[in-house]
DNA sequence: TACCTCCTACAGAATATCTATACGAAGGAC
DNA sequence: GTCCTTCGTATAGATATTCTGTAGGAGGTA
């Protein structure tokens, strides 16, 4: 990712690829596409970053591809969600609030 | 880090760190059971992940660390923000609330 | 033909963190 | 005195994710 805030998203890729799959399948840069213009460019989601996550998520089973073609008849590979792919979501999203949370806390500590 | 959220933390330990020790001047272990006790033991900063950052928050000049006598008569480094490292932090904040807002529209888009 | 965009892919580097281990010194037990 | 625990700092090596840079095929257009 980029947009300078970079580093503090180690970690929070898989579960936005989740999330964004979790409303359509959609193929590599239509997700990275996606999430930079939910964030309002915010996180740019590079293809270097992006492919070899989707291959990581797919290799641990959250994700299938499949081979189709695009809004612009270009060979592309669509990805879903499997069930234990919206399982681990639940998981990420939970971890995340709790995350989140502990970091506001140290953050406005006194 | 640890706790399970371990990877959700990458790139945060330098502000959770900057941001303790601008309440007070504190020595590592200090700092390490400061962020365990506020976030109820969701962050475990471990040695070996503190005394790194520690020593590289140094290095770039947010922090400066001076020997000194420990609450039980141990010798202990206390580190204290600069100037600079209290400018850093502003950064940090700002950084972190708009990537936790960036993250927040994503997980809510339908 | 030439050129641009779309879409995927991988190699190599950079970097932060984790695990594990080490060491020195203080203090108490006995 | 010696053992053991706690405190406090430190480093080496492994791991993993992401970034940078590059590549290439295929479709569309002129």
């Amino acid at each position: 990712m980029r947009g300078g805030k970079a580093d503090l998203l180690r970690g929070t890729l898989d579960m936005l690829v989740l999330k964004t799959l979790s409303l359509q399948p959609m193929h590599g840069l239509g997700i990275s596409r996606r999430i930079e213009q939910i964030t309002g460019g915010v996180f740019q989601v590079q293809p270097g970053s992006l492919f070899p996550a989707l291959h990581r998520l797919e290799q641990e089973g959250w994700i299938k591809g499949a081979w189709g073609e695009s809004e612009n008849n270009r060979r592309a590979k669509f990805y879903q969600l499997t069930a234990a792919g919206r399982r681990r979501l639940g998981e990420e999203k939970r971890n995340w609030a709790q995350v989140a949370l502990a970091i506001t806390k140290v953050m406005e500590a006194t």
